[in-house]
DNA sequence: TTTAAATCCTAGTAATTCAATAGGAAATTG
DNA sequence: CAATTTCCTATTGAATTACTAGGATTTAAA
């Protein structure tokens, strides 16, 4: 299970990708998105600091995605919000861990499925960007200004 | 990111797994497993609920597995322990529960990665059986008691 | 029939994480 | 300067996690 938090960081970044060009402004994204707007801004932040999005400050500022929606993955952004994917740290590589209770985890059992488990997982969301993600959405798009 | 006590619930399966005919009590699955003693018996108390394993109370009680280790898969004790296993709960089949701030989940970008994502993790782990995981494990039983 | 050894049951707790909210400082544009 | 918008700090309430305590109940052996 993800968090909320992650979630909305996806959604956020699946508006900010159809609206591609564009600069949209945080306000926006939370209405079209229905996320709270204090907690959008503290995911904006996040997301900024990871460099997926680029801000501008001020009157008219706003935000843009970082990278080409097509170099930005469901993996980059769930990593950053909730950390590894991996079922368990033992088993992740971007935030391995040992564990302290399995001594040989190279013949651990649990650890082995869960290496698999990453895999399958990581081959998914490391696989779907934000293009794909943004033109499955398309068509979509006059239906929430229509009404 | 599974829980700790989902790892320890597979930890003691495979453990029963390894010591298939012959029962088990608590103590010593606690003590094999470096599981706290007390977590141990709420984990199996759940387990016991829910069919996984079978128990005998009393002076000389213990634990069995409740259906054969080809049958038990490490989906069903995770599922058991935390619940679903899908990143979300609007793509859970075993969990299913819409999303109230995306209207139209037939369409939603999220919901589809999320869909791939679990039938990715689910083709791992209701693959799995306490089988498989018991054989992995084998060879370093001896290595257990030897020191 | 007592007693020892187990599981079972109810509760509680400390620490962490989750899901936000509040309020204002800093920057940018017109 | 004024309006707008991001940025920063910090706090809060609820839920979840990871256990622990203590005793009731059951069973089998002595
Ligand atoms: S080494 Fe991590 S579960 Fe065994
Ligand atoms: S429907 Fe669940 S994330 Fe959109």
């Amino acid at each position: 299970m993800i968090s909320n938090k992650a979630k909305y960081a996806l959604k956020a970044m699946t508006i900010l990708a159809r609206h591609h060009s564009k600069k949209m402004q945080a306000n926006a994204i939370a209405e079209e998105g229905q996320i709270p707007y204090k907690f959008l801004e503290a995911i904006l932040a996040e997301l900024k600091n990871r460099g997926l999005v680029i801000s501008k400050r001020g009157a008219f500022g706003g935000y843009v995605l970082g990278e080409e929606p097509e170099e930005i993955t469901a993996g980059d952004i769930l990593r950053v919000i909730d950390g590894p994917i991996a079922p368990l740290r033992c088993a992740s590589v971007s935030g391995y861990q040992p564990c302290d209770d399995c001594e040989g985890e190279e013949i651990c059992a649990i650890r082995n499925v869960m290496m698999d488990a990453r895999i399958a997982l990581s081959n998914v969301l490391d696989q779907k960007t934000l293009k794909d993600m943004a033109k499955f959405e398309r068509g979509r798009k006059e239906s929430i200004f229509d009404e």
